[in-house]
DNA sequence: ACATTAAGTGATT
DNA sequence: AATCACTTAATGT
């Protein structure tokens, strides 16, 4: 597992950030579908993802849901980095979607590396600068983007998370994430597999255009 | 065999 | 694109 986050990271930081990282880090795993991270959630540490991905979610009053991005091995949350800078609670939800695993970063650590480490610093710029995109990109997909591309932008999202084409949910969670009803989200999969961009069967869905 | 859950479909707004 | 009402198909007990 450390030799995981050396793979990942080593080419990020210098030796002295990545031992300190690893000795001031707190490993933590999260199996399929658990909640990393609750709205409302005061955050005292940071994560660093070694292994898996990360559903980041957003939800209204009624408790709709509505994902805004994945989150990768290499990544960490733009949430965090802004919760642990103020004082604030998490406007949002993470949730794993595969089995997890990450090193978390006590903010009082995560503040004197800015300081001490520049390649700490460019990391931490580059993540924002990364949420960001990634959010305007969200924004664009809700508003510009029709249910059809949405949905299929969603299908291949999820299949470049996990790293396979085959995906293995059922109809009312794809509603759930994109905030729309089942009937509509198994019209247009219907349609989909007419274009042979995706094959159907019970519990999964075959993404055969990437 | 029966109940439950997932998925397909026509009609309506 | 959403909702209703209903059907069909797959799966669990």
């Amino acid at each position: 597992m450390i030799q995981d986050f050396d793979k990942y990271y080593n080419y990020l930081f210098e030796d002295d950030l990545l031992n300190e990282i690893k000795q001031k880090g707190i490993y933590k795993s999260f199996k399929e579908d658990s909640i990393i991270i609750e709205i409302g959630d005061f955050i005292k540490s940071m994560p660093l993802l070694i292994k898996g991905a990360i559903k980041i979610l957003r939800e209204d009053e009624n408790g709709d849901e509505l994902v805004l991005y994945y989150l990768e091995k290499g990544d960490t949350c733009a949430m965090t980095l802004s919760c642990c800078m103020g004082e604030t609670k998490s406007k949002i939800r993470a949730v794993a979607e595969n089995d997890v695993e990450l090193l978390l970063v006590p903010k009082e650590n995560m503040n004197a590396w800015l300081s001490k480490y520049t390649s700490w610093q460019s990391f931490i710029l580059l993540s924002y600068h990364n949420r960001m995109n990634e959010l305007i990109d969200a924004i664009d997909t809700i508003a510009f983007l029709k249910m059809d591309e949405r949905l299929f932008k969603y299908l291949k999202d999820k299949a470049m998370v996990t790293h396979n084409d085959v995906i293995t949910t059922t109809h009312k969670k794809i509603a759930d994430d994109l905030h729309t009803s089942r009937v509509v989200i198994s019209r247009i999969l219907k349609k989909l597999e007419n274009d042979h961009k995706i094959k159907l069967n019970r519990n999964s869905i075959k993404v055969l255009e990437l």
